[in-house]
DNA sequence: TGTAATTCCTCTAGTGACTAGAGGTTCAAG
DNA sequence: CTTGAACCTCTAGTCACTAGAGGAATTACA
């Protein structure tokens, strides 16, 4: 039996963190001591390192929730979860690529500053100025 | 003169967001018609889309407004705009990075399953495992 | 000029995913 | 048996908006 902070030290998952995802149904409420504090079987560990995981993998917690559902699940759910993956897959490929165009500016506007800082800096008239961005957004 | 509507149209921001700029402090209160309507002139206009334009590039909004006060600023100052710039492009290259890495990842996951769904998908598995991934998080 | 559609106003509350703090109780080590 | 760390609940705050209620002003057209 883990007591939260347990929990906490092997996830990695802060405790206040572990309490919310209880009340929000992501995990089961737990076994209590005498004294009202929350012990944890195997289960419960397992179960955290998943979310763990997936958050880390940029799943918002309803998807989180999805896939925990489907745990031991058949046929079409199996899909289902494969599912999840692949759109979380073209999701960071996105986000990724809006990065890099991002990334590209950035650096355009560094590089218009530097040397001259006499009068205006072309940093903040760069800020300013969308129309000689490379990218669109 | 821009009614806030016309300003959203512009600049693509949305309406209640510009009040919120307004109520942050970002955008001076502007005049009113007589009937209690916004009314904005060009600089406005302008600021908004400086605004805009930083938040889109990432910055906080903090950022955003320590920017917005270098305005005509000198000497010194005027390397602050450009730090910001800097720690902002810095920020951009580690978020990039990170989620190469969870691409690397899911795209792994999304193989395991292709192809058997007989009886346990894979994906759930691998969304489980944190030990087979190559990167750490 | 009348009226109807659209835009605008303020205000409150909700979102996601936590984080921080107050004020108090229980547990574990020595 | 004491002390200090870890635990409990509850409220409120964070960021950057977004949604909705209920009502007033403006604009377009007949």
């Amino acid at each position: 039996m883990y007591s939260i902070g347990d929990l906490s030290r092997h996830t990695g998952v802060k405790v206040p963190t572990i309490r919310f995802y209880e009340e929000k149904g992501l995990l089961p409420k737990p076994a209590r001591t005498a004294g009202n504090q929350r012990r944890y079987d195997a289960a419960a560990l397992r179960r955290l390192q998943f979310i763990r995981h997936t958050r880390d993998l940029g799943l918002p917690l309803a998807e989180v929730e999805a896939l925990l559902t489907l745990e031991g699940a058949q046929g079409d759910d199996l899909n289902r979860a494969h599912d999840i993956a692949e759109r979380q897959l073209a999701d960071i490929r996105d986000r990724i690529a809006r990065l890099a165009r991002l990334e590209k500016e950035l650096a355009r506007i560094t590089k218009a500053c530097d040397g001259h800082h006499d009068h205006v800096c072309a940093v903040l008239h760069a800020f300013g100025d969308h129309d000689t961005c490379d990218g669109a957004h």
